[in-house]
DNA sequence: TGTCGTGGTTTCCAAAAAGGTACTGTGTTT
DNA sequence: AAACACAGTACCTTTTTGGAAACCACGACA
């Protein structure tokens, strides 16, 4: 019963309300590639045509705005290089590095999931 | 690098392919209702009805579609009692109840997000 | 002058996820 | 005989996501 000590009250996110934390968090990186990427940053920080080449079964339009969300949200720092061709370079933000002990689990839970679990 | 030394395979889950254990773990847990559900369901097992009632602004298809489907990926034990009116209980498996500390660190952490993260 | 490379944006369309409403089955109670 | 409780199912619509293809800006370079 978690509601009893923490919260009755809502918390707000882009205009949008939630019960709980879990959704909170869903929220911000629960979409197809959000994860993802923060888990790719959080080995290092990359140029936008490196992350292209990592997820190089998504499209341009689909990465930009995933980190434009992400940028938003004060997770991911995107730094440009007045240059050109240009150059933009993504990494994770303080907050965003807070993140990555859950994505580790997540990673392990999944891979883990998909050798055993799947037949149990 | 994660690459390197666990993961060239790919994984597959449901027909589908995914290069990263978050991915999986998303496809499992990612949809809108799921994570909540399973974090109740750790806390107690609970009735149709029960859910019904936390989940008050949801209808009762999407729960019966997200129990199923939880239940086909083997987290959730669903034990139906021959009466009448009908009595359905619903619980973690072992498999389920592994996911637990993931959900507690998104609760945590989304909940400390919404307070602080937002504004910063 | 024309082409290249980077990091986008825009428009349009398809697929997937979510939601609404009505209907079902069946013992028990009134 | 009618209504109720519980746990659904069926059918259809809306909303949200994801994706393909084309276009853009701009300095460098041949």
């Amino acid at each position: 019963m978690q509601q009893n000590q923490a919260a009755a009250e809502l918390m707000t996110l882009r205009d949008r309300e939630y019960k709980c934390g879990i959704d909170v968090t869903l929220a911000l990186v629960g979409g197809k590639w959000k994860a993802s990427i923060l888990w790719h940053l959080a080995q290092e920080t990359m140029r936008f045509s490196d992350l292209q080449r990592q997820f190089s079964d998504t499209t341009r339009k689909m990465l930009t705005q995933q980190l434009r969300e992400l940028e938003m949200d004060g997770l991911v720092h995107r730094k440009v290089y007045p240059q050109v061709p240009p150059k933009v370079e993504y990494s994770l933000t303080e907050q965003g590095r807070t993140i990555f002990p859950i994505l580790e689990m997540m990673c392990d839970w999944g891979r883990n999931y998909a050798q055993t679990g799947s037949q149990a």
